[in-house]
DNA sequence: TTTTTTATTGACTCGTCAATCAATAAAAAA
DNA sequence: TTTTTTATTGATTGACGAGTCAATAAAAAA
């Protein structure tokens, strides 16, 4: 009994499913069997909306990527001061949204497949781009050089988030509150 | 004509070919005949001398962080002060051996399969505490919380690192001129 | 009511790849 | 010299997985 406007409803799932699987594995090996049995259909129904393999892991990637802009925008919109907006970019990377295992672990393999497939490097850059924009615009009235902090604060940012993914629970508030450090350190002294 | 004595000599290219192939891949989705190939000999050598694929890898990683390790002590040995420890910690992990393409997709790699797969993470975990345990006695003398400074220096490295991977050729400059920053802003005030 | 569009799947094809095996050849040991 | 050990590979097997297709069913449009 086909339900119309099934599209949106099965994109999601299998996109949803397609993260819960790769977190699952620590890798993209992952089929689309897996992916669609996951997701509650069979793997005909997968390749019907989506076209093939390639296509279900890019829409899954862009929507990690879109999480983390939500949560960026969300944290943004109530800070009102620089420092407030500062450390709502750190608590954004590290909330739970974007810290639960499937996520880091597609992160992770975002990066590895990044340096061979360009589309991956395209999304990822763009991600590095706007965080660093963010970064400099809050850090441009604490800092004497906001472009090149911004840059150590987001390189900081992604490795402190790589090593909380695979350390024990409570890493993810030790890793947040060394980069709230690091802001106060960079921030300390100028107006 | 077979030569005697060929093991050491066919694992150490079939690690060495390892190693190029993910890099080449940018994953692991690297085959037993690709690996066997570029080192030229059969699959089934390969299979004959190392078993499986798996342990192909896992020889392939304690490779690598055999050779930082190489680039560690070998940077170590003629640094004098600390200052110099430090520096020379920093330029290990940027040093063209740890950042040939092959070794960075491998690194990446290396980070989402140990998420899963536990033999991975002990491996990583290891390189993790051996780095700090250098970093917290180089910076003992010059930082007034070595634990925490060196924590947040060796995620900052792993980040640089995992970006400078990604980026054009000069950023492997810019990125260790960026640790070293932080080595100033970390350690001015201290004795 | 007939036709078309949307939803859905089981079964099938084709390719790939890890792992195995039997066979060949040369060095070393007996 | 015969036997054993080491080196080496082509061919084969067996599994698995991506993508296709024909068939079924129900909603919507005609």
């Amino acid at each position: 009994m086909p339900k119309l406007g099934m599209e949106p409803i099965r994109r999601a799932a299998l996109v949803e499913a397609t993260i819960a699987e790769i977190g699952a594995a620590g890798s993209l090996d992952v089929t689309v069997g897996q992916i669609a049995k996951r997701a509650g259909m069979s793997t005909a129904l997968a390749h019907h909306y989506f076209g093939g393999k390639d296509q279900i892991f890019l829409a899954a990637m862009r929507q990690i990527l879109r999480d983390f802009g939500i949560e960026v925008v969300a944290g943004l919109r109530s800070a009102r001061t620089p420092r407030a907006r500062a450390e709502a970019l750190i608590a954004a990377s590290f909330a739970p949204s974007c810290f639960a295992p499937a996520t880091v672990s597609a992160w992770m393999t975002l990066y590895a497949q990044a340096t061979t497939h360009p589309e991956t490097h395209r999304l990822l850059l763009l991600y590095q781009r706007r965080l660093r924009s963010n970064l400099t615009h809050a850090l441009r009235p604490l800092s004497r050089d906001p472009r090149r902090d911004a840059e150590l604060l987001g390189a900081l940012i992604d490795g402190l988030y790589l090593r909380a993914g695979l350390g024990a629970d409570g890493s993810v508030d030790t890793a947040k509150a060394t980069a709230e450090r690091a802001l106060d350190t960079l921030t300390t002294g100028a107006p």
